[in-house]
DNA sequence: TGTACATCAGTGAACGCGCGTTCACTGATGTAC
DNA sequence: TGTACATCAGTGAACGCGCGTTCACTGATGTAC
């Protein structure tokens, strides 16, 4: 069978949208290629019609997971009081409770860090942009200042929204996303 | 063979080392029995003469791991400015080099996150412990500003550190581990 | 003191299984003549 | 307009491999008599 023009692309991005999904509910290691062909519909042997390797079909994930959730923070900046929507969204229950729809470097930066070069090179570049564009939404502060606590903000939502996930307990659950929350918000507004 | 009174403690203690280091190096689901047992000085079979399983193990590693850490902080708390050496080692680049032997949480929060209730239900009790721990020793604040210092402190700790960890720029990511510091150091105080 | 048996940490081969990857093949459609 | 061939996304069986786990067996030592 011969397919319409832009077939092709739509069923890589279905594997894409399905992998994306399986990789940060799961981890990357504890997913399989066979299984994530099959949610798509398709068969084990088309998967390398689309993708050189299931390394490949990793970075191809983050890239675009990470690009998505770049142009949401970018988007948030263009208006009033963005940030502090973005972290109360970032550290809210919705996201503690959909890690496969959520944050891929919460769900990936440890299987990231012990991941191969090229990987960590493209996490590496969108690591510095989130930085550049929470530093750009602070109000307060040298650049200098603005820099540092952009960096502690990225690494509170990240952290807490990690424990917040492993932790089973409900009620220290939510106050870690809780005092996750005032306390990057003291951040980003600079008061105390 | 016959062996002296304390051989299947000390290979189990063994064992578990083992698995401790190799576990926080590349993660639970990436590592083996065999490979465990092998560099351990034993055969495959003999696994199950200590545990009932691979997760039962990483049960036993868990405790292990979090109840050495604990241990350190707890000593660090009876120093004067325990908390901030406590800081300024776990954010530093001999920290973030050496993950098998370094902090379980930051290596497997998010396979921990994904795992079965009883190990869960292990790493909450210390995640409790390690927030009273730390606000135990904060010096400002209501009890409740302690807590919630506390707890972004940890966020902060472990996020900072993971993302230092997984940014392959070396001079970005003694940024990410200094800014960390600084920010840390500055809830820790009080100070701003 | 000598002998027979019990103990048990560890051996190493084997189990079924799912992994990532390969490859000969299919078949609907596009293109050439 | 009709026919022959090229294209190529997808099929599905098979590859070698390592996984977690099981199990019959080993053999040095302890214990009983």
């Amino acid at each position: 069978m011969r397919y319409e023009k832009g077939h092709k692309d739509a069923t890589r991005r279905r594997i894409i949208d399905v992998a994306s999904r399986q990789f940060r509910q799961q981890g990357v290691a504890a997913v399989g290629v066979a299984g994530i062909m099959t949610e798509a519909g398709l068969t084990n042997g088309a998967f390398y019609t689309h993708f050189e390797s299931k390394e490949d079909l990793v970075r191809a994930v983050l890239s675009n997971a990470l690009g998505k959730r770049e142009a949401t923070l970018r988007n948030a900046g263009d208006r009033e009081s963005g940030l502090e929507a973005s972290i109360r969204d970032y550290l809210s229950a919705r996201h503690r409770d959909n890690p496969g729809g959520g944050c891929p470097t919460a769900a990936l930066v440890a299987e990231i860090a012990r991941g191969p070069r090229a990987t960590r090179d493209a996490f590496t570049g969108r690591v510095s942009q989130f930085i550049g564009l929470i530093a750009d939404q602070l109000r307060a502060g040298s650049p200098s200042e603005r820099r540092r606590n952009a960096i502690a903000i990225y690494g509170i939502m990240v952290g807490t929204l990690q424990l917040a996930r492993a932790v089973n307990d409900r009620q220290l659950s939510d106050e870690i996303l809780e005092n996750g929350v005032s306390t990057a918000l003291v951040l980003a507004n600079g008061e105390r």
